[in-house]
DNA sequence: ATGGTTGCAAACAATTTGCACCAAA
DNA sequence: TTTGGTGCAAATTGTTTGCAACCAT
């Protein structure tokens, strides 16, 4: 994935391009994996208040651009949304590992259509708990 | 499923089976889905402390007895550890619907399985959000 | 007897909110 | 000029911890 214009991402989804927000697309961007809204605001301290951080991360998450992911902490992490895919989380080191796979995607969608009670599901997260190798010696 | 016996299960996992964390148990099993750990604190206020709460399921969770759901809030959630199965959750009402599927646990399996970094994996969550058909008028 | 468990209080961490002000469109 | 966005501080809510006492085994 090419690096956005994330000036123009915002205006296209009705935000104001503030700088605060712009840098905060672009640290998701560096990252390139789940951050805490701690560690966030830490990089982005010359840019924008925490309070306006948690702000900001529920708008964009709402509207799509950005995506919260729960990695079994007591605390939200998020990351920019791209090709879709989910979480593999080391439970004793905390390293997270991404996987894709189209054909379980398709299971996915199977398993909520079986819905009674819903017929619109608009997103969804998995997230895998293990040891990763270092961890697992 | 039968209800159990939780004394026996606690001393099972090497747990001693104190009032406090039978009465514990016999609340997620009458509540059957997820609650929180403030409502299930209150639920408990004769017979438990908020922070033997939080201690008894963080035990009970890493011993497999319960597991921690989270369902995009910013709070945890827990749940007896039945069946296997997952969680549709309305993002309007908050309502939770349970979803399972064999065909598709064998695909989140090989998911799992394509990871380099990651051996050993001993569980997964998956959660879906949408709109139950209350609030989706 | 003894080690896991508990209550209570206090500390700590995560998240939300009110309000006056600012700046992007 | 209008309204969304922001900083700052305070309030809330969620979670963890220390320690002495307790009780299930």
């Amino acid at each position: 994935m090419q690096k956005p214009g994330f000036a123009a991402l915002l205006r296209e989804k009705k935000f104001k391009a503030t700088p605060g927000r712009v840098a905060l697309l672009a640290a998701l961007w560096e990252e390139a994996k789940p951050i805490s809204v701690q560690a966030l605001a830490h990089t982005l301290r010359k840019s924008m208040d925490e309070a306006t951080v948690y702000r900001a991360l529920e708008a964009l998450a709402s509207s799509g651009i950005i995506r919260r992911v729960d990695l079994g902490h007591s605390h939200a992490h998020y990351e920019l949304e791209r090709v879709h895919h989910h979480h593999i989380i080391c439970t004793s080191c905390g390293d997270v590992e991404d996987v894709e796979d189209i054909a379980t995607e398709k299971h996915l969608e199977n398993m909520a259509a079986r819905s009674k009670r819903f017929r619109s599901i608009y997103s969804h997260n998995v997230e895998f708990f293990g040891n990763c190798q270092n961890c697992n010696k």
